[in-house]
DNA sequence: CCGCGCCACATTGTCGACAATCAGTAATTG
DNA sequence: CAATTACTGATTGTCGACAATGTGGCGCGG
């Protein structure tokens, strides 16, 4: 049986507000009033205030002192420098799997996640292959067998999965998706580290910038510009 | 002149012992308990218990619901990890530096660190050596432009400041550490990335394996080992 | 003598009340 | 009439007290 996990109320908190931020439910530059929320979701004002200042350590909340704290808006350079540094951490990760000897136990969890991740684009579910394909790259993270790389990364794919969210990406095709996963697993398999960095760097420029042309029109209403 | 600032008095909690963390006061394994140390530092328990969750979201401390919250301890392992994301971050910085035309720029203030750092030398002053080498290295951050980058940097510097005060290190030469920084930056002046990159690599694999050579001895009474 | 369950202590988690601080507005003064 | 000052309302920051939870020791039964 799993163990039934009573987490404190303020993890609980501090979970429920991030993934309301990460999935676009609190918008970027929006209030967060400490008596409000707490009222809205019955915790004490103290108890919100710490969720609240953990996540700005997070970075995804502003805070100032004695000033209404927001949820940090993006600006079009915040999302160049996220999918840089998200290229960066891939491809470290990728190269460490071969030159560890891991890609073979590697590839066989990407290859099952693939899978997956074709059953979702089969029904066109947005939601479920943003999902599965989180999970692709935690994986490849994991494996990677790098414990610090996998709490910095957390923190990036954060804001990666908020970016998608807010982005609502009219993606044309979910299958080429799934097809350029699978290519990179099979290379990863070949223990090719390079042509596996080129492909993953290619699939996340194309995505950074399919996101930062339409940035100025999702950024509404926000200081995101500067 | 500049902005007296007057941080709220969670914040300076946390600095404080987040100074006292990396600076090597508290030691590794060694348990935080709430109520003495809120006496001892003349602040509620509350407050104290909110620097000391934010401190454990920073990974510097331990805590788990309802046990005494305890300094992290690293293994051998930590150490290595902790190193080879550190080559990957300043990797990364310096090739976006040169690639964005800002060598120039970086390497003025680069030098005018190493005459400081000299001076240091001269001195036998390990503890400024190391305050001016972190300088160093927040620089060549700095200069790549990338600001999350400087957000994961900085979560790295604090670790790596952390072990180099546990690990006492008996550097033999100190004046060849600067030899070493002046020779990066000199590299940098000629834009050759991939040198720099390598010098860069080399220095922190040296003190990497200096230190984890050593850390059996270095990590008393933890159970670092595993 | 050994194993099991209960109880008390220590520590952490949560809360409501109060103090400190800030932005906007109205009154005051030259 | 303009600039400055004092006030007001709202929000955040801090605290001490109480509840929830885990650990170690004691007593009981086998």
């Amino acid at each position: 049986m799993e163990p039934i996990q009573t987490l404190p109320l303020r993890d609980r908190v501090i979970n429920a507000l991030r993934d309301a931020i990460v999935n676009g439910e609190l918008v970027p530059g929006q209030a967060l009033v400490g008596t409000e929320l707490a009222n809205q979701i019955g915790v004490s004002q103290a108890t919100l205030r710490d969720a609240i200042y953990a996540l700005s350590l997070e970075g995804l909340v502003e805070t100032v002192a004695y000033h209404v704290s927001t949820v940090k808006t993006l600006s079009k350079k915040d999302i160049e420098d996220l999918f840089s540094v998200r290229s960066m951490l891939e491809s470290y990760a990728i190269r460490q799997i071969v030159a560890t000897g891991q890609a073979a136990a590697a590839v066989s969890e990407l290859y099952a996640i693939c899978d997956e991740m074709e059953g979702a684009a089969e029904q066109d579910s947005l939601t479920d292959l943003n999902r599965i394909d989180r999970m692709f790259h935690d994986t490849l993270i994991d494996f990677s067998g790098n414990q610090l790389l996998a709490v910095l990364w957390n923190s990036v794919a954060q804001r990666v999965q908020q970016v998608l969210s807010l982005s609502n990406q009219q993606q044309e095709n979910l299958r080429q998706i799934v097809l350029n996963h699978r290519e990179i697993a099979q290379v990863i398999e070949n223990e090719d580290a390079e042509t596996a960095v080129g492909l993953m760097n290619t699939h996340i420029s194309f995505v950074a910038d399919e996101i930062c042309g339409n940035w100025h029109q999702i950024a509404l209403g926000t200081n995101g510009g500067q």
